[in-house]
DNA sequence: TCAAAAGTGTTGACTTTACACCCATGA
DNA sequence: TCATGGGTGTAAAGTCAACACTTTTGA
């Protein structure tokens, strides 16, 4: 902030109404909390109540608190819903038309968060959260839809050069679990031979020489992510 | 934001310390002012007269209005340090670490832009502003230095993929200016002939049928951005 | 024995890099 | 005539996309 900026701080300090104009304003996060199960590529929302936006859903999200760190908030936010702690996580941009929150003004900053669906699963105890598809969310509470699709954007470009999204996936995993996992993520079919042949250039796996089991047709070669790539914030 | 967080708002008006600790945060922009001048990219900086940062440069930036989109008043900020309206534009993150200010809590939204120098180079009337070769500059006040290098990033990986650079150069320009910018802007040294290539490749250049004049050596042809390529923000 | 997916290579198109010579201009 | 940069092409290496058959397993 500038020496003018910080001058009008100072006035504004003296001047009550003009204080308060500046900071009557809210500062939130919201989390994109993607997960993948049964093929497909998954958000985790939560039922809005608010009566400007009764039965449309909305990421979660909360204000920060006074004394915490922006980037630190949507760690409380994951760790508060989701019970997990040591997520990937991003920032991805701020929102703040004015407009955008019906009750005030609110200045939103988005997360974009990976986590292993099954990880977590037990974890949820507030019904009102629940996961859906995300090629099949239409329309989400105040800007949250225009706020998810800059996340999947993010998520798209940097899947394709970062190893991020072994947060998905379990532990050990297949090839065809993790193709089927960038298909859902960039909405398009890829041939497997080049798949593997990209993937396997990247030095990213660790071959387990441990095969799937429980398939109802022939198992395939279970990998992990390298020692030492783990992702969870760049 | 969520119920619970609004349920906190609603909470907050009417407990005023809860109120006070919650909104007393500044919320600011900051803008990277990128220019290109000698062969060198620049940033335009303004002197730090804060205490804390006495003799130190610092980006420009303001509060944010209240009723004011928050991707709105970067160009504010700039109309007012530059006189420039039009420009290239782009958020590139928040900035929100509990003690990055000393005076108090204030989290900022970086911006960076792109401008032609020679167009503005009259309208600074402030004489606290000074351009400043990039990478020369060592130390900011705040963290700016962290918030610039982060737009710095940005730029150059934009620079590769869309014609985002013209912004910073004259209307009319040589292949040599255009590759000592990109030359400028990536910190490497590129080939001739191969950079000819690949910019040609993209075809977002018009043969003006002109050549340069003034220069010491053989003169080489003008080119401008084609039409409809512009890049204002992204 | 059938269904489902595993595993595996080659070719042609395109892109990228490295590299050197002659030319036009102004001083 | 010299210094400076303008303008240009080719070959080798690497990357990318398209494409099909045999094998293994469980049901």
């Amino acid at each position: 902030m500038t020496t003018e900026a910080l001058n009008r701080l100072k006035t504004a300090e003296a001047e009550k109404i003009t204080h308060l104009d500046y900071f009557n304003i809210g500062i939130s996060v919201d989390c994109v909390i993607f997960g993948f199960e049964k093929k497909e590529l998954k958000v985790l929302l939560i039922k809005s109540d608010l009566e400007e936006f009764a039965d449309k859903w909305s990421l979660l999200g909360d204000l920060i608190d006074p004394f915490e760190d922006l980037d630190s908030a949507p760690y409380r936010v994951l760790k508060q819903r989701t019970g997990l702690d040591d997520v990937f996580l991003q920032q991805v941009g701020s929102f703040g038309e004015v407009k955008r929150h019906p009750s005030g003004r609110v200045i939103t900053t988005a997360y974009y968060s990976l986590i292993n669906i099954r990880n977590h699963q037990l974890k949820i105890t507030d019904n009102e959260v629940h996961w859906h598809t995300v090629a099949d969310v239409k329309d989400l509470a105040f800007d949250h839809k225009k706020i998810m699709d800059a996340c999947l954007k993010r998520l798209r470009v940097q899947a394709m050069d970062e190893p991020v999204v072994f947060n998905l996936l379990p532990e050990k995993f297949s090839l065809r679990e993790l193709q089927d996992l960038y298909q859902s993520i960039l909405g398009i079919k890829l041939d497997r031979r080049n798949f593997r042949k990209k993937i396997s250039l990247k030095s990213w796996l660790h071959d387990l020489d441990e095969m799937e089991n429980n398939v109802p047709h022939r198992p395939g070669k279970l990998y992990k992510l390298k020692t030492g790539l783990k992702t969870t914030t760049l």
